[in-house]
DNA sequence: ATTTTGAGAAACCAAACGGTTGCTTATATT
DNA sequence: AATATAAGCAACCGTTTGGTTTCTCAAAAT
């Protein structure tokens, strides 16, 4: 099955094993050490985060390490540029005010 | 109920909706008509996305304006922030690969 | 005054989600 | 060789999701 990156960050485990597999590669025991959680519910999260393409593996002896594929990350940030255009707009003209309440206050 | 964006943006139809009432207020009919569903399927939405705390609404007679808070976006924007350390350090460490290459050339 | 229209609410449904339990396979350990 | 451990897989279970249909209410429009 095909996922998007949206269902991968939409809940808190899988966000939470997202952010501990970034900076390092990790088992999934030693993943579900982390949080207080079976292997096997870990095990789910990793199948779907593996169906969103976000996912590198090394495997070493019987243990599997994952590490997450940081680039597919930018899809989330991708999106949200066209918000992100708005609020800095809006900034700038909450900006303007900021200056005209202060011409008013001279 | 409460929710948190995460939530409100892992279905398709719904950052539709949000990409929409970004720009400008719509009521649920105009969104409906948007994309081919019902009026009771956005419906639903917006409650979801009310219960995200996403959503200012204003009544105009019997039809209800509702827009997007953009700055709650930005909670999103600042859960990547952690990623995007990480890949554009990565970047960084391509430009060093790329220096090098380029040197090995000369 | 009656009818139409915009919108939320409730009941219902099939599908998906998140989790648990039990099983199997492969690799280490003793 | 026998046992222990890492991990994936399948079946099951209760809950949530996204959608439809029906109903009600309030605000136009006729």
């Amino acid at each position: 099955m095909k996922r998007d990156v949206f269902q991968a960050i939409a809940d808190p485990t899988r966000r939470a094993i997202l952010v501990l597999i970034a900076a390092q590669a990790m088992t999934p025991n030693a993943l579900a050490e982390k949080f207080d959680t079976t292997r096997q519910a870990v095990s789910k999260h990793i199948k779907i985060l593996n169906e969103c393409d976000l996912l590198l593996q090394h495997k070493e002896g019987r243990e599997i390490y994952y590490k997450l594929k940081i680039e597919k990350m930018k899809q989330v940030d991708e999106w949200l540029e066209q918000f992100r255009k708005l609020w800095e707009t809006r900034f700038a003209q909450l900006d303007d005010v900021l200056a005209q309440l202060k011409n008013k206050n001279l």
